[in-house]
DNA sequence: GTCTGATCATGT
DNA sequence: ACATGATCAGAC
């Protein structure tokens, strides 16, 4: 039997659920909703975020939506460490490799699904196993004017690399604070980009990933704000 | 293959 | 020590 709980119907709603995990260790919300425990995440990544999504009544699925599309929310988990401190990169979507003519920041995906984030920082320490480590205190985010900006600023440099067809010379150095790095199953994915003379070429998929010192801004200004 | 959820683990 | 590039699992 699966453990399932119903979308929310609003961010209220949705943002007291998220309340209730706070200090949870993920064993007692494994139990509560019927999943493995593994014990560590080498083989299950995305386990974590899997749980809070059930947890939280995120519309499961594999489509390039928000996890609460009627809400216009997505939702991130954060791993830290004993200091608040992120531990990894956040991904956010996979990159547009072809067909980027028509693509602009406003009708981005990236915009889209960092216009509203429930951002849920989680114990990330590997030191700790992790039936014993806890969520975090959940909290909404949405960009400022000056954070958009820098992403907006970070995306559009990529975007025209990739439709100058340098895909290959994107490295992740660089974007201030949104950088591409490979994202795929393995060292086999390929799938067709735009090569240097303009011709269809194959390489390994991409993705956008939040740089730490982002997501650490966003923590300081969330927990350290006066 | 595409996307979702991400963290691993090696090079520097 | 830490970020970059590589990789893991599952749905479709």
């Amino acid at each position: 039997m699966r453990y399932t709980v119903p979308t929310p119907t609003s961010v209220d709603e949705l943002l007291q659920r998220a309340n209730r995990l706070t200090g949870q260790s993920f064993a007692q919300l494994a139990k509560i909703a019927n999943l493995h425990m593994p014990n560590d995440l080498k083989k299950d990544k995305g386990w974590v975020g899997m749980m809070l999504e059930q947890h939280l009544g995120a519309s499961a699925g594999s489509k390039p939506l928000q996890d609460f599309p009627d809400l216009g929310v997505e939702l991130k988990t954060l791993p830290v460490d004993e200091q608040g401190q992120p531990l990894e990169t956040t991904f956010v979507c996979v990159a547009p490799l072809l067909n980027t003519s028509g693509l602009n920041w406003l009708n981005s995906n990236v915009r889209n699904k960092l216009s509203c984030v429930l951002w849920i920082p989680i114990d990330g320490r590997r030191a700790v196993p992790l039936a014993k480590r806890v969520v975090g205190q959940p909290f909404l985010w949405r960009p400022t004017n000056e954070q958009e900006q820098a992403l907006q600023s970070d995306w559009e440099e990529h975007m025209d690399r990739i439709a100058l067809g340098e895909v290959e010379s994107i490295t992740a150095r660089q974007g201030e604070f949104l950088q591409i790095r490979p994202k795929a199953a393995d060292g086999s994915a390929l799938t067709e980009a735009v090569g240097p003379n303009g011709q269809m070429i194959q390489v390994r998929p991409r993705g956008f990933y939040l740089k730490k010192t982002f997501t650490r801004a966003i923590l300081e200004q969330v927990f350290n704000a006066v």
